[in-house]
Parts: C-alpha cells; structure tokens; sequence
DNA sequence: CACGATTGTTTTGTTGTATAACAATATAGC
DNA sequence: GCTATATTGTTATACAACAAAACAATCGTG
C-alpha cells in the first residue's frame, strides 16, 4: 500500500495522527468560550437592552469623557464607519451625547448626559454580577487573573 | 449639587470609581484575543483559502469519518440550517463528500475524499505553525495548557 | 397504516464588519 | 495667504456569520 510512515489509515486505535483534536485548538477553544461569556452578557444585560459594543462605549465615556468619536472607536477597533449608527443609538436613547468640540469643528466629543450617568452607574453592578458568575465557573479570582494575563500575552500587552 | 457619596464627578484622580476598565473585563477581553488569534489562523490558511470553519469540518470529519451531517454540525455549534452551504463548497472544491447513510435515506454520511485526506494532512502541518506561535506569545506550552484549562472551565468541561 | 419526529434543504432576516466615497474642516509646505 | 494633503464624521454598500421558519422525504412508533 502507499502509506507514508505508518500504514495506510491509521494504527490500531482508529484515530488518524497528526489530525488535531478540537479541544487542542486555541483559536476555537477560544472562540467557544467566548461565545460563551457573550451569552451570559447578553441575557444578563438583556432587560436593559444594552449589547457588549454598547457596554463598552459607554464605559470608556464614562472613564474618560470628552474624547473624540474616532478615539473612542479605535480603542475598540470599531471601524468609524460602524460607530457612526451605535452613537446615534445612545444619544436617541438619551444615554450620551455628542457636543462640538472647541478648537475643532470636525470633531466631536463624546460625554454621558445625566441619565446615561445613572445608567452606567446601573449597568456596573449588573455588569460585576456577570463576571462574579465567570470568576466562579474560573474556580476563583486568581484563575481570573491568570486567564486576563494569557489573553493579554496573546494581545502582545508587556507583561507590566 | 447633587452628588450621591462622593462629589459631583469624582475623587482628585478623575476617573469615576465602579466603572470598569476594559482590561479587566474577561468577555471582552477575551472577545479581543479571539479576534487576534483568528486574523492569525486566517492569515495563516489564506493561501489555502481556507477558513476557521471549514478547517473544522474537515478535522472532525477527518478523525470520525461517516458522520452525519447534523452531528457534525452539532459539534462545533453551527445550526444545520448553515451548514449545507459550507459543505456544499467542500463537496465541489474535491475534499469532502456526503455519501447516502445505510439504512437511513434521509441522512448523509460525510467523508473525505482521497483529496480531501492529503488536504488535511497539509492543513495539519500548517495549523501546528500557527499553534506554535501562539505558544511563543504565551511564554510556553505550559501556558498554552492552563490556557486551555481555564477556557474548559468557562465551557464547563469536566475538571478531568 | 397514521402520526409525530428527524434530516437535509431553501428562504429570509438580522447583525457585525469592511470598503469606498463625500463634505467640512484642519494642517503643512511654499 | 494659498494650495495640496490629511483628518473627521458621515452615508452607502457589500459581504459573511448566524438565527428562525417552513418544507419534502424519510423514519420510528403505536
């Protein structure tokens, strides 16, 4: 037959070597778990209506406001042709605003308008329910921490 | 004014107290290296115009050849409902096949086809090039490991 | 045989994301 | 100061991933 360096198939156990198994891919182990971690999110955050993105620019508003559009987008590599429809969705929601920022008239800054301080306020205590849910199935904080540190390490982060 | 514990804003330092910091949120951060190590894996398989889906129907396929369509499906999460088009490609690019299931008419039993096998072989060797670098970029293959770990925790995998 | 469940499929809608183009404005070079 | 180039927000558009509903063929069970 024309087998390479075993036989033709494969030895005994009928499982063909070489061949990854699922479970020893990072990149869809990956994928999995973070599917996982989104649907948790999104129920938990299902009757304030508020999705990850949204989650995430209200929170660096709320951290830093005033910064631009474009700013903001980046730090989440949101492209700021996609930004464009979220923003429009919290300033009709009343949650954020955009102000014309003094010195560039192209630009705007980005603020929370009082509800949306409120709101943040709110969405911080659900928010720490979810992840006290996730430290839990993590088996505790320090799994926490080492998870957050692996992932920064395949974000090329300097192990500070 | 109307400020609730603390002041209107916040304490000296500027930045509000409860509001989280994007690196320490595990969803998205884990949302974020997901993405990276997919660029990676795309990049990696471009040549091969091979996406992360389709390598994985070929992998499962390839180690338990003479599953059904839904199972398969059923494995990595996707509906099979989407499935037909993704497998409709892999029949007309030559890898896979679906062949008429006996004793059951309805279903379809999926394999590879010689083609298809020297594909995976390839695949396989390319693939481990890209696991290598994300071993580099953890610090290791011990870190690879409790990467793994941890993400079977979040999915809920036995602690074995 | 009659009924309900399953399998693969088609159709359709939603969401996330990428690209290109545009007007208004800013900046740098001359 | 004037002109060329870059940036900002925006619109429009396309595509891929994913979900839900319906359907015909087939299966299994009572």
């Amino acid at each position: 037959m024309a087998g390479k360096s075993e036989d033709g198939k494969n030895a005994g156990s009928g499982v063909p070597v070489g061949i990854p198994e699922m479970g020893e891919i990072v990149g869809y182990k990956l994928r999995r778990a973070q599917l996982f971690v989104f649907q948790d999110f999104i129920e938990t955050f299902e009757k304030m209506k508020l999705r990850p993105a949204e989650f995430s620019v209200l929170a660096l508003i709320a951290r830093t406001p005033g910064q631009k559009q474009t700013e903001i987008a980046e730090q989440l590599g949101i492209k700021r042709a996609n930004f464009v429809a979220l923003m429009d969705s919290l300033e009709r929601r009343g949650l954020a605003e955009r102000r014309k920022a003094e010195g560039d008239k192209r630009s705007h800054s980005l603020h929370l308008t009082p509800e949306g301080t409120r709101f943040v306020d709110k969405m911080s205590t659900v928010w720490r329910a979810h992840e006290e849910r996730l430290v839990e199935r993590l088996g505790g904080p320090e799994a926490r921490a080492t998870l957050l540190d692996l992932l920064g390490r395949l974000l090329g982060e300097k192990p500070a």
